[in-house]
Parts: C-alpha cells; structure tokens; sequence
DNA sequence: GATAAACGTTTACAAAAGACAAGAAATGCT
DNA sequence: AGCATTTCTTGTCTTTTGTAAACGTTTATC
C-alpha cells in the first residue's frame, strides 16, 4: 500500500530507491473502523496522516455543535496542523466518517528526514504550496461568494462527495445551517 | 534595507555569508508611492515582494465592487500566489495604500535559489508552514464566527491597522458591508 | 483656502438566514 | 424484519444583513 504514497509524491521530488526505504521505515499502516477519531478534542497530536482509503473530516465544537471545516477523500494529506506545529492542544478533531486505510508519519521522525533526505523540504514545500492554493481559493470563495454559490462550488469541484457526506456536515462547512442548506437546494432544483 | 530581510529570514533558516550573498544579489529595493499597483486585474506576475515599509492589501472585484481579501504591513512577504505559481493572469490586485519601501524577487532567480542555496527550500517550507496557519485560522474564523466575532478577533490582533486603511475596506474583508460594520461598531460602543 | 472627492454614519425597506418545532424519509443495527 | 436513530424537509417567526439614498465630516488637491 505504500507504493500508492510514492505514485503520490513522485509527482512533486524523485526520490531514490534507498530514500524510498527510509520513507518506507517510518510510515505506519493503519487500518480503521468509521467514527475513530484520529485526533480528539484538546489532545495533542505528534503524527500526521495519509488517507489511503475512506473519506475523514475535520469539524470544530462551537456552542457545542459540530462544525465541520474539512472534508477529505484518497490520497491526502490530514493533520491537526496547528497542534502538530505549535505542541498545543487540538481545538480541531479528525473523525472517519468511513472506515478508512491510512499511513501516519510521525513529528519527530519528519524533522529526522528532513536532514537524511535532501528532497524533503522541498517535497513538504510543494505541497504546502498546493495546500496553500486551495485554501487560499476556499477564503476567497468565503469573502467573494454567497451560501448558494459555494454550494454550487463545491458540487462542481467535487460531485462524488455528496453521496459519502451527510447533508448537515455540508451544511456548517458553508457556514449556514442545515435548514438553510436544504432551502438552497430546494431552490435550485427549482430552477432546473 | 537588506538587513532588515534577513533579520527576519534568520528567525527561519541561518544563510551564511556567502549564501546571503547571493540572496541579497537578486532581490531588487523599491520605492513606491501610495496608490501603486504590484500586481494588476487580469495580469500575469512573476516576482514576490517583501514588505519593508508601509501597508498593502490585495483586493478581487466582484460586481464591480472592490472587495478586500488581505491587509498585510511591515516584515512580510507579499504575492499574487496563484498567478505566480500557475503562470495564470491574476484575479487579485495588489495596491499599496501608503508608500511603499520593497524589496523585490523574480520567480526565475527563486527557482534558481532552490539550486543553489540548500536552506532555501527550508525556508520556504517554514514560511509556507506559517502563512498556511494563518490561512486556516481566516478560514476557520469564517466558518465560526459571526461578523462581530471576526470584527473584534481584527481589532485584538491587530490595533494599529485601523488608523491605517479605511473602514470599508475592513468591511469587505470581514465578509460584509461597510453599512452592516457601522452598525457592529455602534452595538459594540453601546455595550462598553 | 476653496472645491471636489472620499469617508463614516444613519434611515427605511427588502431579502436572506437563523431558531425552533414538527413530521416524513432514509439508514443503521441486532 | 422491525425498531431506533439519523437525516432531510417544511412552516412560522425573528434577527441579521443588504440595498439605496441622504447627510455631515474629513481629507486631498490644485
């Protein structure tokens, strides 16, 4: 199952074969029922992870609702990346709404890569550059656009998701309720 | 006004004297009056630019109206990300609304870098790591907050920018209209 | 220093979204 | 298959925000 990390990467650095293996030493493969929570409330993380397989989200507890501020499919990259970085406690979790396949690398051996492995900075950079892209545009669509537009954004960009997602979930990540969510949808459907 | 940069950069990555070298080699100072334009609608760019000194903010146009997506000040780095990073033409502007003092680096001699400075990936890396938490909290303000929150969560952070940009300009930024932040301000006075 | 432009606030009215509650439909579990 | 839970929709009422326009004030510019 790593080779499907490498197809991955190999898309930003060439590593060879022997960095490959170093690599390999550190990843672990993980193999979970729907509902874990990789991360938990106001727990530290020291790993990140790559989703193999399944379908995870993000969400925040507000006035103790669940608002959800990712939703991920295969082949990327989730972490509670303010904990991960800073060493405090996550305010985010990160739940399988699947049964999902992972591999999960840990802090501290990424920090020992970075001086093994000469392409990994810049592997860390490319993605951080493409990660930085999309949530530049999913800000963007926040300032620029109105509930039913990035509702309409996010079918558009991602059609298959809303079959694996429950409505609701949607429905805080687009900021408005559920209720609002299931009017927008009436709304359009009404138009076609 | 070099030394000013790699004041920063040294909170990063250490260069050493031959590395700042080079760096210091390709970055071009500038001095720009209020009003410029870095970056134009609709057109490509190839450089990024570090603040020295001054305020600059990015802005889409959206039905004809300016909307603000970004408000940055002294000791950070600045870009039409993507257009830099796709070659696509811009849909961001980036205007400075006092004078300005920059330095300057071409995409082409970053790339270049890459090569020839082994800590620059490094460094990029770990700006990217901390521009992409800044990015998550906007976002995450966005999905969790109410304009008043996101308002208040501006002003704690950052208390001087207000004497600097005008406040329609904050509007547009915290998702809302000048008229709607109005009525926030006099709630908030109100209440204090 | 005069004039124009930009800025901030306020008002009335319209549109959109939230809160709350009820009920129908779909799904999961054993 | 049957029961419980979750999910989705709908209705009514309230709150918030947007739109448009007016007005006084500040700031720029010549």
């Amino acid at each position: 199952m790593k080779e499907q990390f490498f197809v991955h990467t190999d898309n930003y650095v060439k590593f060879t074969p022997a960095e490959k293996d170093l690599l390999a030493a550190v990843l672990t493969f993980r193999k979970v029922n729907a509902k874990t929570e990789l991360v938990s409330f106001d727990k530290r993380t020291d790993q990140l992870f790559f989703l193999l397989k399944g379908c995870i989200r993000k969400y925040y507890v507000k006035d103790g609702e669940q608002i959800t501020i990712h939703i991920l499919t295969e082949n990327n990259f989730v972490s509670a990346f303010d904990s991960l970085m800073t060493g405090s406690p996550s305010k985010e979790v990160i739940e399988c709404l699947e049964p999902c396949e992972l591999l999960t690398l840990k802090k501290a051996d990424l920090e020992t890569l970075y001086h093994q492995i000469p392409g990994m900075n810049e592997l860390v950079r490319k993605l951080l550059e493409q990660t930085l892209i999309q949530f530049q545009q999913a800000l963007t669509s926040f300032i620029l656009d109105n509930p039913e537009e990035r509702y309409k954004k996010l079918v558009a960009k991602n059609p298959g998701i809303l079959q694996r997602v429950p409505q609701h979930m949607f429905a805080t990540y687009l900021g408005i309720t559920a209720t609002s969510l299931s009017r927008i949808r009436k709304r359009i459907l009404a138009k076609a």
